[in-house]
DNA sequence: ATAGCTATGTGTCAAAAGTACACTTTGCGA
DNA sequence: TCGCAAAGTGTACTTTTGACACATAGCTAT
């Protein structure tokens, strides 16, 4: 019988999410507002998270984060990975923060990062108990966030970023329908650099993932673009024989 | 001051790891061995695994029991993900196992799964607490592993597969001077299927990740092969400049 | 009504990459 | 010296990528 080893960890464990939205123009994420209380007296930012309670699987919590934040269910949700550095929470202003706000704020605490993947048209703010303001931050303009949560975030762009190029999830970040170049826009916001319009179009029609619609947009000051939908059977079919990579 | 909500999770974490190896005719996965106590009275398989220390980061954690298992330092490992159902530790044998390990059999354990990637070489079986009996199981005579350990398996699996299609980390499981031969063998055995001798030797050629060394294998009885071995720099220039897949 | 604006929508050509495929070579061993 | 077994090599064809420019449709302002 192997005596139990006290200098094991027993710390609490946390999900926090990295959720995705496109306003049809730019990537945005969903952070939290924090007032800091030390000197700088500025607000900072966090990814929205939550301790995960007893008898719940790592990925339910993280659903229930992101319908406590958003009103949604059945979302795109995506493992980011474990973050552990027994540091994580020790910045001074971070310090201060869970002082005021937790019991025992020198607990360790282990976050599983999720990212996911809303359309923003879905979206209704709620009121939720861990996150008193939110709002929508353009990647381009996030600042550093509080405890890791730069890290996070980047890890969690980048698996988005390589995930993108092999499954077309982008979809979820898109109303049912949607033009062409909404979509071309989308994964140039992802992906980080352009793509030529022509050979985009020419890709995605080539692997039928998306199918035109009946349907004109209408009072735009310019030629109407026709709207498309998301195939999913072809997708699948895709998936099923293999396919690996979009080559953009 | 929000009250503590009794209902949160205070787990144990633990570290498990797939550990690879290539025994230049196929993949191996270090495993350990574990007799069962209720009526079936066969043996069955585990990854090998420990519980985090206190002020051990995740990583730390993992190339601890790395290096307790195989007396490696310094080797190639990577988070596969953290894995957390309520019940992965409630199957009727892995229970009475755990009870005769462990203080606390019903704790709730999260594990933060690793894979990491060792040359056969230098490997040196080690006398580790954790594991009393281990082996090195061909891929493909794997049967069902203990808890959700399959699962990892597979997960890191599925990793390693997409990650060696990015990158060249096969290397780490081939001493420093191979040959092309057993370089293709060992894609082969990854990616779990067959490549062209030819299209496979140009594609690294032309990437000039292998230099060819003025060696050759002595006492085979067949034409002897010229050793090769990888070139770092070469790797290093082509991730910088962006290149993100090998088009097997 | 018409001229101008703006984003949509479309095709070609050249370069690169991928795929399929078979025979010669080298050194050992019988 | 003959046979064996794996090493090593080239070509022809197909597919994919990447670069690039102009006509079109509907709205708006005059």
């Amino acid at each position: 019988m192997q005596q139990k080893n006290k200098h094991e960890l027993n710390p609490r464990v946390s999900a926090d999410i990295v959720i995705f939205g496109f306003d049809f123009n730019q990537l945005k994420v969903l952070l939290i507002e924090r007032e800091n209380l030390d000197a700088t007296e500025g607000m900072s930012q966090a990814l929205p998270g939550d301790l995960i309670y007893e008898n719940e699987d790592l990925y339910m919590a993280a659903s229930r984060i992101l319908n406590e934040l958003t009103g949604l269910n059945n979302i795109y949700l995506e493992q980011v990975g474990a973050f552990g550095d027994p540091n994580r929470l020790n910045k001074e202003q971070d310090k201060l923060w869970l002082k005021s706000v937790r019991q025992q704020p020198d607990e360790r605490v282990i976050t599983v990062a999720y990212y996911s993947l809303v359309n923003l048209n879905d979206y209704v703010p709620q009121a939720s108990s861990f996150a008193k303001s939110t709002s929508w931050i353009p990647l381009n303009e996030i600042a550093e966030l509080a405890f890791d949560h730069s890290k996070i975030l980047s890890k969690a762009l980048q698996k988005l970023k390589d995930k993108i190029m092999m499954q077309p999830i982008g979809f979820n970040l898109l109303p049912e329908k949607f033009t062409f170049s909404q979509l071309h826009k989308l994964y140039e916001s992802i992906l980080g650099r352009e793509l030529d319009k022509r050979n985009f179009r020419r890709k995605m029609l080539k692997l039928k993932l998306v199918e035109s619609l009946d349907e004109k947009q209408e009072g735009v000051p310019h030629k109407p673009s026709r709207y498309f939908k998301f195939n999913e059977e072809n997708y699948n079919r895709l998936i099923e024989n293999g396919y690996d990579n979009f080559g953009f």
